[in-house]
DNA sequence: GACGTTCGAGAAATCGATTACCACGCTATG
DNA sequence: CATAGCGTGGTAATCGATTTCTCGAACGTC
């Protein structure tokens, strides 16, 4: 309720007296410097923070749009973005677009309406419509997926080649005849997997089928039909790659609906490493990538850029590391 | 980069104009609306957020601080408020306190200082400091946790109860020494689910012992040592009441480390559905919470008290189901 | 034809801070 | 002793919108 001027008054001083005490940029006399303290502490003055933000042109606050709050891989992101803002006095604002462009758009109006800082996004599509924030110069860093539409900073994650040394993997095990369920189409993580997987089957060649590839959503319940579409075909797929850990709680219901045993009758690697991805029997191998160190690097990559907003983009790809566990041997 | 000015200069009108057609408050002449829709269309203007929360002195944005991103329990209310925020055309900024008074304090400012339409949260403490917002008359709605500091809207579940539920039908399935991994004193629902355990207990005439009781914080690794320290008493217990799914983690790998099944040599039970938890074998039962609900609710209230703060408060309370799987029997 | 009412649109105040600019007093130096 | 230089602190402009106030035109009624 208190303003600075109210501050002012009580403590016998100008507003810009008040200003100056309060955020210690210029020297003020210990005495007068004293009454302010004490004039806002007794009217316990908060400064408004919208006042400031105008006046400054810039919030302290990132925007941080992710696709699905509820997928373990972007949550680390999201610890790791949070825990390096909140070390630079940043705070975040953790957006949802749940994979649906039109919230996305909606967000990144948002941000751009609420001139935030900066913002660190994994885009739905790669022509995500980031042009509000282009107008404002508005800093981006987008993580594990690129943008073609703007000229950013870029943490990835060679996919890819996690996803072509996965099948080689499931191949030299022994599985012939090795599926993918891979995410939708358009998505960059997804293309770029399942380019990884056919880049797999060429290097083993191995027997393939369109057949034994189906795409989903990244979602529990769609990887469960998927999983049953493919298990039910006719010469169904003895081993399957599986885009993300929350399509494979779908994938593995589907196997243990049919009685089938992940690794003995179905070679199963995942990509995403879930805290319960050893709980279970036989434990899962998995291609783990670094989602804590993503969003931290992302977060330091955006802050530089938030301060200086000349130097080039860069891209940086970091490694995913294969984790053999059982799931993927007989 | 253009200002409201531009546009009215653009279009030949004053700003009061161009802000009267672009809010559609007060009806303006059509020719004159087109000239300033066009001008704003070709300066590709965006309204600065900034001035016009500062002049409406308030913001469409509500802060959500929960202790734990990582916890599917929090995420899935965070999928909640998000959902119904984002329906009445708010934004939510999403806060980690990592179960850090100092750091949750922090967050309170900041919502305070950015003048935030209102504040959901899940207290670190019942006492935490939340004056700043009080001193705003900025909304509060506790979810999962009660503030005794503020006298708020509260959304809870009734965790006693289903803890005293769930021990009872561990003392009816025949395990004879059930003991407790519980969180850390002070934080309410940790409190609340031991003592639902000890009215279970109690109501069961079962055997008790406090060395069968370890609190520690609600991570994997705490549950692990939790459970390490637990199986290696010279009586240990021979069931265990979990009281969250990140806890169960930790848990079920000290099972595994020592050859233990759950259910036939421990029996199991653990707060918080998570998608895994059909996937282990045995399968775990569980009190699962209605988290997407909390938050649904928690947003819907505190949107209501911000329309109308006149209205007293009121504490709902909602059932946790207990799904029994086969983790509780031998 | 005179007067009251309504409606539309511009001028200017306002939100609450920060900060550019200026005035004043004191010290140091030639 | 005069003046340049510096440190303080006040006045007022500024950020960019919204909103109140006011005025003029148009319209209707008697």
């Amino acid at each position: 309720m208190a303003t600075i001027s109210d501050v002012a008054a009580r403590a016998g001083v100008s507003t810009a007296t008040v200003s100056r005490v309060l955020n210690g940029k210029s020297t003020v006399d210990p005495a007068l410097a004293e009454r302010v303290t004490r004039a806002a502490e007794e009217l316990s003055y908060t400064p408004n923070g919208l006042a400031r933000n105008l006046r400054r042109r810039e919030t302290a606050v990132l925007a941080l749009i992710i696709s699905d709050v509820e997928n373990p891989f972007f949550t680390a992101i999201a610890r790791g973005v949070e825990d390096t803002a909140q070390a630079a006095g940043y705070s975040v604002m953790l957006c949802n677009s749940d994979e649906n462009p039109a919230k996305e758009r909606r967000y990144v109006e948002v941000a751009a309406m609420e001139r935030l800082a900066g913002v660190i996004m994994s885009p739905t599509t790669p022509d995500s419509d980031v042009r509000p924030l282009l107008e404002h110069r508005t800093p981006i860093v987008t993580v594990d997926r690129r943008l073609r539409s703007a000229d950013c900073d870029a943490v990835l994650v060679d996919s890819r080649a996690a996803a072509k040394e996965a099948t080689l993997h499931l191949a030299e095990r022994g599985y012939t005849r090795i599926g993918c369920v891979a995410g939708p189409a358009g998505v960059m993580t997804a293309d770029d997997r399942l380019a990884g997987f056919r880049d797999g089957i060429r290097a083993a060649q191995a027997k393939s089928s369109a057949r034994w590839i189906r795409r989903c959503e990244f979602r529990g319940a769609a990887g469960r039909q998927a999983a049953d579409h493919l298990l039910s075909l006719p010469e169904p797929p003895d081993a399957l790659l599986v885009s993300s850990s929350t399509m494979a709680v779908g994938v593995l219901q589907a196997l243990a609906d049919r009685g089938l045993r992940a690794g003995r009758d179905v070679g199963i690697v995942a990509f995403d490493d879930a805290p319960w991805t050893t709980l279970i029997d036989p434990a899962l191998t998995v291609v783990a990538q670094p989602a804590g160190a993503i969003g931290q690097l992302a977060a330091r990559l955006l802050l530089a850029r938030i301060a200086d907003r000349t130097t080039t983009t860069s891209t940086t790809t970091m490694r995913a590391q294969l984790l053999i566990r059982d799931s993927s041997h007989r």
